[in-house]
RNA sequence: GCUCCCAUGGCGGAAUUGGUAGACGCGACGGACUUAAAAUCCGUUGGCAGCGAUGCCGUGCCGGUUCGAUUCCGGCUGGGAGCACCA
């Protein structure tokens, strides 16, 4: 058979779609399995090679399982809102609307190019009303929940996309989007309250199977500490009758002894309140000032050089031993984090310490160790100069103990803090779902009411956001202007959007019921189809979309919408694929593969089987166009393969071979080890040339094992055989090989006789060879003897199968 | 700075989790076919020495445990990812 892919590869995923063969069945009696790839955005740029690789994975698990006799739910659809769109729509003064149903007409051609076994029947868009309309509800269920919440804080701005963007979004102080650097603003925004699920997102990592690296990185994200809150008096110079407190947290509330000075982030509202009192008034002001204009990058840039104002005129008051000391405001100590004043305790703390050594501060060693004439010591160790701890010599004892005292004294607590903070939800974007919230003069902030939803996007003129840093909803008064639904009373709605990760936050759950009006999903459908089994998506996604996702479906759960806390059984994923020159893909690199020229000039299937057999499937590795021929070569032969079938006795030896391969290709696939399972393939195609002729069993083995990496060349071998006669006996759904564990054991072994741990010859035993003969045989080889001739024989090692080892002196 | 991961031929990568290092593919070299090239097929291919059998060296570096270490332990060096003044 000549291998002609430019024919059959269309050929066959018309006949798959006609046959609608990768249909998932709801409620079907077989054993159900969930596979989940993340769903594209659809940019105009198209799909990307990357798409290809981090698809095949869920692909080719989806396939297998089909043939392993499963109910397969492998969907996909389009995470269809954001800003590139929005960008391009501004640019091109067309509809993001009309763009972005374009673009997913391309990508859907180019994803069933490639042959990919989805159930297209489930698709969707996010940016539909059909869709976004329960999105929109999933926020009100929140809403109604307390977990939406307004205030003014200083969050994270990029002047480049004028947009709020949550601290996910602004990973290393640069815009996700556009990569500019992210200024810290004071604004009105809306937060969703994900730091309330921080432990259940904790916790539940405990109950899925994802790999370390993601667990960890969730884990460092959230970042949980446990401490103490402790409560310091403040108080004005001269009149100590007007004091406050001022509450901190730490992590190591035993070196309480060693606080020499506080300091409060510059802008921590104890500073308006004794305004008056600070007789520093103006140095104070303009240090507040110099460290609004800093960028967040220029803020974390001085790690070395502190910077700070004393504040004259108030002091503070050690709760432990009544000392007086000194308060500086600077910017090392965030609002964000804690309470935003620090207790210092330079002895301790290398921060402290460089600041206490800049400003001329005391320092009070209160641990024994290290030497804090050079830096602060961090270790551990026995307390010193520390009143009643001075008994402990270990932090866990030292800490526990002066919790108890800080309570027994009603000065403080033990506490929990996390890095992660709430999620800052509102755009003020257009191409989002609009948020379904309606302030009203008299009501506050109302819902609006589950049956008006969805609440469309309004068509606009210009979709550029306003320079006064508004929606560009906010000008269209006919969707501003409503009336409360509590009160009836004339009221306005929110025009901010919410951001590009709402409509993926639910998205695995539409795809158990696609087209409900109903509800969300049907709760049956989601109670058959989930958790997901097996999702994979990229490590840039760790902290983003998985953890929001996460915690919506926990969210769901709690509220008793879903069946399971955890969205997602097993998570992996993908390395990248770089560009030949081992760089990073880019355009401006000009070292883009485009998947599609790839589909052209070599077939779906090359592609596919290059992709994954490129490399270890986590790991970074560059395209190599030769390697790509490589695979082509490989699938060539397999076209090839029918001419060597004849009707022959099946040959033991071949027999063996390819059970074992259908031992190591099934092990391989489960593992995500693609590679070698093709490896294994590859040596079993060689093996065959070798014999010259092969049976039908061993080609047909052979083709079911390869579907689902080839399915198209496999199935048009499968037809050539006669096996789809009625037009639907598809290979791709037929029996996965069972192999006979019998048959994978080999009769006779080769093992590497060893003398002193070093391989002197190999001799051919029976398996099952009782020691005392393979011993005999290993003397025996010439080799062997020789390193062991003239020489005491003090040991014997035999791992049966595997090593034979002598000891000789 | 902290946390985690990684290091194997000219290249991508294998190695049954302590047991013959380098599977499979690419590239390279030699040969067949061809007027020629491409394609295809056959052979060789970690380094050094040797006609060869074979020997020595070899999994970033130094040391340890072990009959035996790419694998385990300690210490370096180099690279990657994440977090980053988190109190």
């Amino acid at each position: 058979m000549k291998y002609n892919f430019a024919k059959i590869e269309p050929k066959w995923q018309k006949r798959w779609e006609d046959a609608k063969a990768f249909r998932a069945v709801d409620f079907d009696s077989k054993k159900k399995w969930y596979g989940l790839v993340e769903f594209p955005y659809p940019s105009g740029a198209g799909m990307h090679v990357g798409h290809i690789k981090a698809y095949s994975s869920i692909e080719v698990l989806a396939r297998k399982r089909r043939m392993q006799g499963y109910n397969v739910l492998f969907p996909i659809g389009f995470d269809s809102f954001g800003l590139p769109t929005e960008n391009y729509a501004i640019k091109t003064n067309t509809h993001p609307h009309i763009i972005t149903e374009k673009n997913i007409r391309h990508f859907t051609e180019q994803l069933k190019s490639v042959g990919f076994s989805f159930d297209w029947e489930r698709e969707f868009a996010t940016s539909r009303p059909d869709y976004y309309k329960w999105t929109q509800w999933i926020f009100l269920k929140l809403f109604d929940h307390g977990l939406v919440f307004r205030a003014k804080t200083l969050v994270n701005y990029c002047p480049h996309c004028k947009v709020v963007l949550s601290n996910e979004d602004s990973q290393g102080g640069k815009c996700d989007i556009c990569h500019s650097d992210v200024i810290q603003l004071p604004k009105d925004v809306w937060y969703l309250r994900i730091t309330e699920y921080a432990d259940k997102l904790l916790d539940g990592l405990d109950t899925v199977d994802y790999p370390d690296s993601i667990k960890q990185q969730e884990i460092a994200w959230i970042g949980k500490s446990t401490g103490a809150f402790v409560n310091f008096t403040v108080a004005a110079d001269g009149d100590e009758s007007d004091c406050d407190t001022l509450e901190i947290y730490t992590t190591r509330c035993d070196t309480l002894f060693g606080v020499t000075f506080m300091v409060v982030a510059p802008e921590h509202p104890v500073l308006d309140k004794y305004k008056n009192r600070i007789t520093n008034w103006d140095k104070v002001e303009a240090y507040r000032e110099e460290c609004s204009r800093k960028s967040e990058f220029e803020r974390t840039q001085l790690v070395k050089d502190k910077t700070g104002v004393r504040i004259e005129g108030l002091y503070a008051v050690n709760p432990v031993n009544g000392k007086k000391i000194p308060i500086f405001i600077a910017d090392y100590v965030m609002m964000g984090y804690g309470t935003g004043a620090i207790m210092a305790v330079p002895a301790h703390d290398q921060r402290d310490y460089d600041f206490a050594k800049t400003f001329g501060v005391d320092i009070i060693q209160v641990i024994e160790g290290g030497d804090i004439e050079k830096e602060a010591y961090t270790g551990d160790g026995r307390m010193i100069n520390s009143g009643f701890l001075d008994k402990y010599d270990n932090k866990k004892d030292s800490i526990a103990a002066m919790l108890e005292y800080l309570a027994e004294k009603g000065i403080g607590h033990e506490g929990i803090q996390y890095k992660m903070k709430d999620w800052a939800f509102n755009r003020q974007r257009y191409w989002g779902e609009p948020i379904p919230l309606i302030h009203c003069p008299v009501c506050g902030t109302v819902g609006v009411p589950y049956d008006q939803l969805p609440l469309e996007l309004p068509d606009v003129e210009n979709f550029e956001p306003g320079t006064d840093g508004q929606s560009p909803l906010a000008g269209i008064e006919s969707f501003v202007n409503c009336t409360c639904p509590k009160c009836g009373g004339p009221a306005k709605r929110e025009t901010d959007t919410m951001p590009q990760w709402a409509g993926s936050s639910w998205y695995f759950l539409r795809f158990t019921d696609a087209c409900n009006d109903k509800a969300f999903a049907d709760r049956k459908k989601i109670d058959y189809w989930m958790p997901v089994d097996h999702y994979n998506g990229g490590m840039e996604h760790v902290t983003r979309h998985l953890l929001y996702s996460r915690f919506w479906h926990h969210f769901l759960y709690d509220i008793g919408e879903v069946n399971t806390p955890e969205p997602y059984a097993k998570r992996s994923y993908q390395g990248l694929i770089l560009g030949s020159d081992g760089e990073k893909m880019s355009k401006s690199k000009g070292n883009v593969i485009d998947p599609v020229d790839i589909v052209e000039s070599y077939g779906a299937d090359t592609l596919r089987t290059y992709v994954m057999f490129m490399g270890d499937y986590g790991s970074a590795a560059p395209w190599s166009d030769e390697s790509l021929k490589g695979c082509r070569r490989f699938l060539e032969r397999v076209a090839a393969l029918p001419e060597m079938v004849s009707d022959i006795p099946e040959d033991a030896e071949i027999e063996s071979k390819v059970h074992k391969t259908i031992k190591k290709v099934s092990e391989d696939i489960e593992n995500m080890k693609f590679n070698t399972a093709i490896a294994a393939l590859m040596t079993l195609i060689n093996d065959f040339a070798k014999a010259g002729k092969i049976t039908e069993w061993d080609l047909v083995t052979f083709i079911k094992l390869l579907s689902p990496f080839a399915p198209h060349l496999t199935e048009e071998i499968w037809e050539g055989l006669g096996k789809n006669a009625d037009g639907v006996t598809f290979l791709t759904l037929s029996a996965w090989p069972e192999y006979d564990e019998e048959k994978t054991k080999d009769k006779t072994v080769r093992i590497g006789v060893q003398v002193n741990g070093k391989v002197r010859g190999t001799i051919e035993i029976a398996a099952d060879a009782a020691k005392e003969e393979v011993l005999s045989a290993g003397k025996a080889e010439p080799n062997v003897a020789r390193f062991m001739e003239g020489k005491t024989l003090v040991k014997e090692i035999y791992v049966p199968g595997r090593i034979l080892n002598y000891v000789v002196k």
